[in-house]
RNA sequence: AGCGGGGUAGAGCAGCCAGGAGUGCUCGUUGGGCUCAUAACCCAAAGGUCAAUGGUUCAAAUCCAUUCCCCGCUACCA
């Protein structure tokens, strides 16, 4: 029996739930569930990353003591997952004390090993806010946050060697063509690899709200390299019976913009600390709105817990895998959700099932015979899932289901009668048998209230085979509600 | 600026790497079938100078060159 680790990378606790952090997480979500349909014993990792000076400035803006402030945010996550029917198996907070001692120890192995050195950190500081902001955030030597001028300082910092790693990362993409996922993605990270790699400040004199750093307790830990050993910390690295059964991971599930920490700065980390390298990074691709890049600033960003509430979490599913590839950007709207909604999740699947019910439940004679109807192609839906092409999966899915509407079209079972209607209800069943099963780990809720209506409980890989139906019909209400 | 992605029927895409009649998918439109079903399902048709120009070739959406337009990334936004 094989194992399957699948993360979300921990999400920084500045900003609500909203469409992008719901997009990964069940992209994760669903590849955790179809591995434990396949009967592989799977770990599924998701939480938040809660230390840096920009959460000390939220709090504060908050009112709000780090502690309660993070408190408060990691629910709002784990509220919307529950939501959402995320099916992880742990939620890691970079405050848990085990990730901090994780995190001290995995840093004084690689001081000891010497990948680490002392040196200065430049940047733009803000003197009001006691906090250095990335040079990516400024505009005109400005404090994004207050306004106020920033000034160029220096602080005594110590470097992660990323450099000496520029060799030996290039060998694992040679190595690995799949190591970054998608192709287009992989390459450019490895020109930027080609390039010259800079060795990367990892501690924070000016930041207060982070993990000390063991060799220089007056330095706080940068929090990337702090978040990033997440992924070990959380299976309890170095000793823990996960991290023995678990690690490496399978894949890191992430969006496309920290592709390059995950793919350079996180493998440089683990080579450094001895440790073995994840098999797989995934970058998927963004969300805009209404085609507008989704920002705070024009208000436009997509709260999934109002989503859920005038859908439904798993229309919601539904329309973020189905609407675009998971390797491009697509955009958000209501429009195209309650087109799809009523065009594909009530024609296509709602009706199938609220119309073969129906046949099923005024037919009183045996529910058997022959199966003439074409079976799902699993093989080809296995293929695309062990390539995470999980909008292909999905497609392939509605194939089938397509493929049963005319099933029902051609054998016009309401002329039917006796064995004969029998045998078609029994393929008409059985097709929706599979269809719930291979709907799970896209709707789960959606595959339950299938397997209600059919009375059947069958979860298992091997059951995704038409066969002789054995459930008990109970006609129930409309899978989806149609939206005007 | 550098790097990357894209421009294919009214809309959104696939096809391009390994050239072979514009092939395909979803939605929309039009016509038909069916009446079990949530006015749903099934079938058919109309609709494209494959961004532009030049080149290679018996043959180019596909390969090469140039140009135009859109978008993304560039190191703490999924």
């Amino acid at each position: 029996m094989g194992k399957f680790y699948v993360t979300t990378p921990i999400y920084y606790v500045t900003a609500k739930p909203h469409i992008g952090h719901a997009y990964t997480t069940v992209i994760a979500d669903i590849l955790a569930r179809w591995h434990r349909l396949k009967g592989e014993k799977v770990f599924f990792l998701t939480g938040t990353d809660e230390h840096g000076g920009k959460v000390e400035k939220y709090a504060a803006d908050a009112g709000k003591s780090p502690k309660e402030f993070v408190d408060d945010v990691a629910n709002s996550y784990k509220f919307a997952w529950d939501s959402l029917n995320i099916s992880y198996d742990k939620f890691i907070r970079t405050t848990d004390k085990e990730h901090e001692v994780a995190v001290q120890r995995f840093a004084n192995l690689i001081w000891d090993n010497g990948d680490i050195y002392k040196s200065k950190y430049e940047g733009w500081y803000c003197l009001p806010d006691e906090t250095f902001i990335p040079d990516s955030e400024i505009t005109d030597e400005k404090c994004p946050y207050c306004g106020r001028p920033v000034q160029r300082l220096q602080e005594d910092a110590f470097f992660f060697s990323l450099s000496r790693y520029r060799e030996p990362l290039l060998r694992v993409f040679d190595e690995n063509k799949t190591f970054l996922m998608p192709k287009s993605r992989y390459n450019e990270i490895l020109n930027r690899l080609n390039d010259e790699l800079k060795d990367l400040d990892i501690t924070r004199k000016s930041v207060k709200w982070g993990i000390q750093f063991p060799p220089s307790p007056d330095h706080t830990i940068y929090v990337w390299f702090d978040a990033l050993l997440n992924y070990i910390s959380a299976l309890g690295w170095p000793d823990g019976e996960n991290f023995k059964e678990f690690w490496p991971a399978d894949v890191h599930v992430v969006g496309k913009e920290i592709a390059w920490f995950h793919s350079v700065i996180w493998p440089a980390m683990l080579l450094a600390g001895d440790i073995s390298l994840p098999k797989a990074v995934l970058s998927h691709g963004w969300w805009t709105v209404d085609g507008k890049k989704m920002s705070k600033s024009l208000g436009n960003v997509v709260d999934p817990m109002d989503i859920i509430k005038r859908y439904s979490e798993d229309a919601f599913r539904y329309f973020l895998i189905k609407e675009k590839p998971i390797w491009e950007d697509g955009d958000f709207s209501e429009k195209a959700l309650v087109s799809r909604i009523n065009g594909e999740l009530v024609a296509d699947l709602g009706n199938l099932v609220s119309r073969v019910l129906t046949l099923a439940s005024r037919y009183k004679g045996e529910i058997a015979g022959d199966i003439d109807l074409e079976n799902a192609d699993i093989d080809k839906i296995s293929s695309l899932f062990d390539s995470f092409d999980v909008t292909g999966a999905l497609e392939e899915v509605w194939k089938f289901i397509r493929s049963v509407n005319k099933y029902i079209n051609d054998k016009e079972p309401w002329k039917l009668e006796g064995a004969e209607l029998g045998r078609v209800l029994n393929n008409s069943l059985e097709a929706i048998r599979v269809i719930a099963i291979l709907l799970e780990p896209f709707m789960p809720a959606s595959a339950v209230k299938i397997r209600e209506q059919l009375g059947v409980r069958e979860t298992k890989f091997s059951d995704i085979k038409l066969s002789t139906f054995n459930g008990s019909v109970k006609r129930g209400e409309n899978l989806f509600k149609k939206y005007d």
